[in-house]
DNA sequence: TCCTTGACTCAGA
DNA sequence: CTCTGAGCCAAGG
């Protein structure tokens, strides 16, 4: 498997990544790629590398991530949570059911009708 | 200091 | 739908 790679500069993308987190609304969730398309790519990053690894750096973020920041809002491009049995899995999806998001028979979430469209005055994806 | 360990995504079979 | 491989670095014990 392919390891893993790290911004160059963590603490900053990090809180760029919380930032961008906590501006998802209730009811509406977001995937790990499309929270790295918002957030501005760290300097000396290669745009190509940034696609390539950019979800996983948010996905760093997250694991630990201050309380306020609405961790749960934050899944797979799948639409399912990425987290293990053990890690908060149940726990995620408790509180997105809570959120009135819904889970179809294979744990994963329409993305079509919860994906949040991104940050105040951003293009609507299609 | 060495070694382990990570909330991802896309494309192809 | 499920599974595999490629992409390739830093912090903590």
């Amino acid at each position: 498997m392919a390891q893993f790679t790290s911004p160059p500069n963590s603490e900053w993308f990090k809180a760029q990544v919380w930032s961008m987190v906590r501006q998802i609304p209730t009811g509406k969730v977001a995937t790990y790629g499309q929270i790295a398309g918002y957030v501005a790519i760290p300097v000396g990053v290669d745009p190509d590398q940034y696609r390539a690894f950019s979800a996983r750096w948010v996905g760093g973020a997250m694991s630990s991530c201050p309380a306020d920041v609405p961790w749960q809002r934050v899944i797979n491009a799948q639409g399912k949570i990425s987290l293990p049995e053990g890690g908060g899995r149940s726990i995620q999806r408790d509180l997105l059911e809570a959120e009135g998001i819904e889970f179809d028979s294979r744990d994963r979430i329409n993305l079509d009708r919860f994906r949040w469209e991104g940050p105040t005055g951003s293009s609507v994806p299609e």
